[in-house]
DNA sequence: GGTGCCGGGGA
DNA sequence: TCCCCGGCACC
């Protein structure tokens, strides 16, 4: 790993001088595991047919044909992380990733690729917010699977040898099970063009190029007697901007399986919505802003992405207590169900400096009047936004 | 003028 | 960190 050295995005023509000495990480791969499977083994000569023109990826993948598919999921995840390496930005942070990855599969190597899965460095959100959605939902792949023909960019690959080796590879076996190594999706389809698509799709993101060759080495081809695809890891929160909300080790390791249910953020399933409310009434204490988001009918036309940092604060608001005044209990009873979605409206002070229009919500004074102040809310004894009657 | 609340500051 | 308040915008 650290013979790669670092550079922007590998273009098509910017990955085959990318070998070389990086071809060390192929070298490595081979001799850590030694493994062979008998079944691969007849490859070898196809994999040395291409291998000198192949990029560093293509040497990931190929030694997959050496290995049993555990290692060769490993391995596929390294590759893909090296290659992620090469064409991100240090800005985007690896823990996330790191817990993205499966835990049993990984330990020592994981750190040297930077844990690094990202899509680009143009943008962190992005590259965050990709890591997030890496498991995503699954729903629509089958369905594209069987309805994806030839890839229309399939001639792409062919015009590096990495695309030819890339048929061979994969043209031995008819079985056409292709598990995706996406760390925490696991996705398995019988269509290789299938796959690739669901990885450029959920993994790679639709608009970028250069999933055109990087998607070959999220997926693996697996034999039809293996194991079913692992558990696909609940993918659907992850698109929601609380899935990096958690701590590092919360928001990433795969959840349970995609359902309905899943649906709720790690916040929504860790807080009640009484504690919501309870600390809602204080995020204006919260030095950072929660996170602001368009809820309809909201005048807030503020789009912020919170930093992961700034995520953290309402589980840390959450574990403070306090006492819960009567009209806050009410709150609690009669608006719990929707209060939820207005927290994510609270004003941001660092972005949005904007004043709020006047809404048509009574508040705290209005509602108890100056004389009984002491049951307002706190943040309208303190003259802050109002947290029982938000607009 | 009343109200809501941001921003600043004191304890 | 909690709390208060000046000041401003909106109605």
């Amino acid at each position: 790993m650290a013979a790669v050295e670092p550079r922007g995005r590998p273009s098509p023509a910017d990955t085959r001088p990318a070998r070389g000495p990086g071809d060390e990480e192929g070298l490595i791969y081979m001799q850590c595991c030694g493994q062979e499977d008998v079944e691969v083994r007849e490859s070898q000569s196809q994999v040395s047919a291409y291998l000198p023109a192949a990029t560093p990826l293509t040497c990931t993948g190929s030694s997959n044909s050496f290995r049993s598919p555990e290692s060769v999921e490993m391995d596929e995840i390294m590759a893909a992380m090296v290659l992620t390496t090469l064409s991100c930005s240090p800005m985007v942070h690896s823990p996330p990733q790191k817990d993205l990855l499966p835990a049993s599969s990984l330990s020592g190597d994981m750190e040297c690729g930077g844990g690094e899965l990202s899509d680009s460095g143009s943008s962190g959100y992005w590259s965050w917010d990709h890591g997030s959605v890496s498991p995503a939902p699954s729903l629509s792949v089958t369905e594209m699977d069987g309805s994806l023909g030839q890839a229309p960019d399939e001639g792409l690959h062919m015009e590096m040898d990495s695309g030819g080796s890339e048929a061979r590879r994969y043209k031995g076996s008819g079985k056409g099970a292709y598990r995706c190594l996406w760390p925490g999706c696991g996705k398995v389809l019988n269509s290789r063009v299938g796959m690739k698509r669901h990885i450029q799709l959920h993994h790679l993101g639709v608009g970028s190029e250069h999933s055109q060759q990087e998607e070959d080495f999220y997926y693996t081809e697996v034999s039809s007697e293996e194991e079913p695809a692992p558990p696909s890891p609940a993918p659907t929160m992850s698109s929601s901007p609380w899935a990096s909300c958690g701590s590092s080790s919360g928001a990433s390791t795969p959840g349970p399986q995609a359902s309905a249910s899943a649906y709720s953020s790690p916040l929504s399933q860790s807080a009640p919505s009484s504690v919501w409310q309870i600390h809602t009434e204080h995020l204006y204490q919260a030095c950072a802003p929660i996170q602001v988001t368009v809820s309809s009918g909201s005048p807030s036309s503020c789009c912020w992405t919170p930093s992961s940092e700034a995520q953290h604060k309402p589980q840390v608001l959450a574990s403070r207590s306090r006492s819960v005044s009567v009209g806050e209990q009410w709150l609690q009873r009669n608006s719990a169900p929707t209060r939820s979605h207005t927290i994510s409206a609270s004003p941001s002070r660092n972005h949005c400096t904007f004043r709020k229009g006047r809404g048509e919500a009574k508040k705290c004074r209005k509602v108890y009047g100056v004389e009984r102040r002491d049951q307002w809310c706190t943040a309208c004894r303190w003259k802050k936004a109002c947290q029982r009657f938000p607009d």
